[in-house]
DNA sequence: TCAACTCACTTGCAAAATGCAAGTAGAAAA
DNA sequence: TTTTCTACTTGCATTTTGCAAGTGAGTTGA
C-alpha cells in the first residue's frame, strides 16, 4: 500500500491542528461512534444505525477521507460482494480516548442520553477504553 | 445565570452527537487551545496567538457561540474599556481531557510539532491536566 | 481637546461545503 | 431473467466559510 502524500497542507504544525483538520467536522466523529460502540460496518449500516440521519453522499465522502488519513479500511465482504466491509485501523481504534472524554464531557455539563454507557464510563474509565480497544483490535485480526 | 434554552434542536440525544455539535468544527476547539495553553484572553490575542489565521467574521462567530453554549464568558476589561476579556468557564476548564487526548492521539500518529508539550503529557497525562485545570480555575477566581 | 490609533467587531461578496432527492451500476436473490 | 439490494453519484438549492474592506466606540499622545 502506498503512502500518499495529501494534496492540501496543514495550516499548523500543531498536534490539534492535525487533529482537528481530520476531525473537525459535523459527520466523521459520529461515523467512528458507530463503528467502535455499535458495530456497524457496511454503508447502509452506517446510514440506519444513527439517529442523526447523515446523507448519502456526505458519508461517501467522510468515508474516503477516513480511509485516505488511515483511520478506517475497506475491503469487500468475501461472502457478498456488493457490500464494503469498513474496519478501523490501529490509528482509529487509538481514538477511543477521545471519544471516550467527550462523551464524559458532555455527560457532565448536558443533558444526553444513554445513561447506562455514561455510568460504564464513568466506574471504569481505563477499563472502558481498554475494553473497547480490545474489542476492536480483535475484528482487526480477522 | 439565566439558563437560555437554544433555539435549535440537538440532532440526536447522543452524548457524543452534543460534543460534536458544540465543538465539531474547524476552529473552536483551536480557540480553547489558545486560551487554554497559550493565555490568549481577547480578541486580538486570538488573531494573533495562533499559526492558523482564523478570519475576523469566523472568530467572532465562534466566540458567540462558545459564549451562548456556556464555554467561556465575556467581559470588558475594567481598564480599559474597548478590550473584551474572555475566560474559560468550570465547563470549557473540563475540556482539559478532551484537548489532551487529541493532541496525543496526533501526535502518536502524524507527524507534528511542540515535542515539548508532548513529552510533558506523554510523562503524567493526568498530572498535565490537572495543573491546566488548576491554573485556569484560579483565573475564573479572579 | 482633538486627531490618530486601537480594539472588537460588521459587511459584502465569492467560493466551498452541506443537505436533499433522485438516479445508477454491479452483485445477489427469487 | 426480472427484481432487489448495496454502495454509491449527480444535480441543485441552501448554508457556511473565507477574504478584504469598512465601522464605531474607547484610548492615547500632543
Amino acid at each position: 500500500m502506498k503512502k500518499k502524500r495529501s494534496a492540501r497542507e496543514r495550516r499548523s504544525p500543531c498536534p490539534l491542528n492535525a487533529s482537528v483538520e481530520m476531525l473537525g467536522d459535523r459527520w466523521s466523529l459520529l461515523i467512528l461512534r458507530d463503528m467502535m460502540l455499535r458495530g456497524a460496518r457496511t454503508y447502509t449500516e452506517f446510514l440506519n444505525s444513527s439517529f442523526e440521519k447523515i446523507a448519502t453522499n456526505i458519508l461517501a465522502d467522510r468515508l474516503r477521507r477516513l480511509e485516505r488519513d488511515g483511520i478506517i479500511t475497506a475491503k469487500t465482504d468475501p461472502t457478498d460482494g456488493r457490500k464494503l466491509i469498513y474496519t478501523l485501523t490501529q490509528k482509529g481504534i487509538d481514538l477511543a480516548p477521545v471519544l471516550t472524554e467527550m462523551v464524559l464531557w458532555a455527560a457532565k455539563h448536558e443533558r444526553t442520553g444513554n445513561q447506562p454507557l455514561i455510568q460504564q464510563m464513568r466506574q471504569d474509565k481505563e477499563g472502558f477504553i481498554a475494553a473497547v480497544k480490545d474489542r476492536l483490535a480483535k475484528q482487526l485480526g480477522t
